[in-house]
DNA sequence: TATAGTTGTAATCAAAATGATTACAACTAT
DNA sequence: ATAGTTGTAATCATTTTGATTACAACTATA
């Protein structure tokens, strides 16, 4: 299985808000139009990110605002703030059998593999801001 | 979401057989009995693994063995033999709308960095060896 | 060659996760 | 007071997964 759609929503969701944020009130059913998706998803979404610091809403009045700065959120914050791995990357087959050697270690033997294999794909997410990819989009819009 | 233990069982399942296959016969039921489910999904398995050269299975005699050397076999192989990410780790949200300026770069942008990120998890699943993952569990035996 | 023990695979099922959608209360600016 | 929003619960359909049943096909061997 995959990786939640909620994170490349996220991303979408939070590149339209500092991008277009100035010129346009930034309304679930705004940014809903953009990423084209359900407005009640980005109202979600934008719970998660408000949640996670990066923006603010207000039930109301509307249009979420850009909080923190766009070199301070990386692809890891968004990916952790709308939760695609909890509980670990990969699952794990429940109960292996106890009486065989085999069944016995297989956690001892695999978790810290799995673990860093993890921590790889985490590492590469850290190592983009929101910041990059605004630079990049600007050179396309 | 998470990446289907048909990953981990596969682990299981060849562990099982380079290590016990000289003193039992690795029948589906056999195995089934160590990863705890059911001889079909270890069938399924076997299939996967068997298509993948690592191991041979005939119909009717029974019994799995051991092909490819110890020192050939990744972690890797064994996620690419059970399929574990077709089409890519990430999900994307489907049609990002291209009268948007971001939602018709958003792939522009986005694209390269999830595949980095996959990438970085590829190649540390290509760093281990089954005869790593041996030799942890001769120590535990 | 008949048989017992297997594998291969299709078909069905239940459970879990996901995202879509409806509905509506609560809130805010004007 | 009103119009436009957000927040969130509830429901639904779809997809994916793994479990299970069933059975034909195959092989070793007695």
């Amino acid at each position: 299985m995959k990786i939640t759609s909620r994170f490349t929503v996220a991303v979408h969701t939070l590149l339209a808000i500092y991008v277009l944020g100035k010129e346009y009130k930034m309304t679930s059913d705004f940014i809903a139009s953009s990423v084209n998706v359900n407005p009640v998803v980005i109202r979600r979404t934008l719970s998660s990110l408000k949640t996670a610091g990066m923006i603010d809403v207000k039930a109301g009045s509307g249009g979420a605002l850009p909080v923190k700065d766009v070199n301070d959120i990386t692809l890891y914050d968004i990916y952790m703030a709308v939760d695609c791995v909890e509980g670990g990357l990969f699952n794990f087959h429940e109960n292996p059998n106890p009486k065989c050697p085999v069944g016995k270690n297989i956690h001892a033997v695999l978790d810290s593999h799995l673990s860093d294999a993890q921590m790889a794909l985490e590492n590469e997410l850290k190592g983009v801001t929101l910041a990059n990819l605004m630079e990049q989009l600007n050179l396309l819009i």
